[in-house]
DNA sequence: GTTCCGCATGAATCGATAG
DNA sequence: ACTATCGATTCATGCGGAA
């Protein structure tokens, strides 16, 4: 057991033993994005459905002891669809993580809005994830201001931003909710958040594809912290949820099992500069 | 065991009772929202979050019956908090479901543009709820084409393929539909839909607590039926899914066990016209 | 400097084909 | 019969070069 939390640091290892050298009660936010059942295979193995819950309780005890009792654990996570059906992996990991102690607070839903393309006898494209909000205790922090946003300014900046052609497009789109139509919120100050979050994959981006956009972690790291609050994310990849966390001012924790990853992130780490409180 | 269906009528009692006498493999979709746990308790005598399952099962028993192997059973439905968690009897029925024999295909989000406003310290505004789809067999009839939605970038997709002189001249000639080229790009400006449906509540509807909007059941009796087909809902209420399905040119059946809702769905009924379909 | 347009790129899924 | 691999399908996004 350690002294001292490894902050604002990437270890590279298994989240399940790194984290048996935590302390108690000492995270105040674990988000992540754990690979998929048989996704990733070349970096995790390839956990199939079948043995994912088995695979996971183990992690998420250690999860569980190093959050503080006012922490959240945020997990975002999709099933997969097999021989038709989606599978049930996903909601025998939620039932799993009641009995290991953890209290199912909230599910978010992520709209990726530009869901990966195709087309099926069966069904549509999926264009949806859980953002499992998982807590100790009934009473926990949270932030609720800190992620309304100032619509006048807000879709004033926004409005800017656009070309003709994609404001010409953003009108036409049957789906445009927290995006970019601005009609919507002419006339308000603050928009209160609902726990649909709508936000497109940075697929193309120039950087490594992460997981989820930076967007993801950013507004749960803001609900769910404050400044110098320590984040942990135990799969935390090319480093999303610690440069965000950086960014905000708060401390990271990173855990990766993939080395080159680890080295990516922590090229990017050095860059990031840290959010400054303005001085009056 | 009737001989017949009932077909489009409202019948008044409990759906488990009045199913039985239904013969099998007759119906081509289930569409239901029903009484959700604790709700609408002066109704169903207040079916606690605990007993929901076993409250449920009898009745989908019989929808498994009842629907052609070439069905779909559509359930909206959306679990509670209690004591500040989500409960998990909304997760527990999907595995009980299937362990009845249901295939559970997918899971759509219905995303509730105008979702009930409120402020709570633990959690912001609940904007989404679950439809699930069930099916018999892997193999069931869906017309994706019938629900085909503007594409995204359909204003730059047509100017992208047409010179100016071509856009003149075919947008002028579109309601005609005898435009030259047309074909080429009209095909293109819709896209299949993805599993997320963002429709606003109707706010109208103040007597039947667990009403959706019409657009819910409309945009999945399209998805699901042809003209003529039986569209049942076992939990009708005062009468949306039995109203656009007669709309629709599809045949209805509703059950409600309340008697004042089915006069409700009745009297609206008579004056609903039915789709008639143009002669050449 | 703008705006416009081409193009690669995805936490996907199914069905066919191969071992 | 059962698993592994592969091609076909499809569309929102943002980058970069062109106009």
């Amino acid at each position: 057991m350690i002294q001292n939390l490894p902050l604002n640091s990437i270890l590279h290892g298994d989240c399940e033993d790194l984290l048996k050298d935590f302390p108690d009660n000492s995270i105040d936010l674990i988000i992540t994005s754990p690979p998929y059942a048989d996704r990733r295979s070349h970096t995790y193995g390839g956990v199939s459905p079948d043995e994912y819950v088995d695979w996971f309780l183990p992690k998420s005890e250690q999860f569980l002891r190093v959050l503080k009792p006012t922490g959240t654990f945020i997990l975002n996570i999709k099933e997969k669809a097999v021989n038709g059906e989606r599978h049930t992996y996903v909601l025998e990991l939620i039932l799993s993580l009641r009995k290991q102690g953890w209290l199912w607070t909230e599910e978010f839903i992520w709209h990726k809005k530009n869901s990966y393309p195709g087309k099926w006898p069966n069904r549509f494209r999926d264009s949806w994830e859980r953002c499992l909000q998982f807590n100790k205790e009934r009473k926990f922090n949270m932030y609720q201001e800190a992620v309304m946003v100032p619509m006048g300014d807000w879709a004033k900046a926004r409005l800017k931003n656009l070309s003709e052609t994609d404001q010409i497009r953003d009108t036409s789109r049957v789906e445009s909710g927290f995006g970019k139509n601005v009609s919507n919120w002419v006339g308000r100050d603050k928009a209160y958040p609902t726990n649909v979050l709508h936000l497109a994959t940075e697929c193309s981006n120039k950087n490594h594809s992460a997981a989820f956009p930076s967007a993801l972690p950013e507004w749960f790291v803001k609900l769910f912290t404050v400044e110098d609050d320590v984040v942990l994310d135990p799969f935390v990849g090319s480093g999303t949820t610690a440069i965000v966390t950086k960014e905000l001012g708060r401390q990271y924790i990173g855990i990766e099992v993939e080395e080159e990853y680890c080295k990516l992130a922590e090229q990017v780490l050095t860059k990031v500069g840290s959010f400054q409180p303005e001085l009056p």
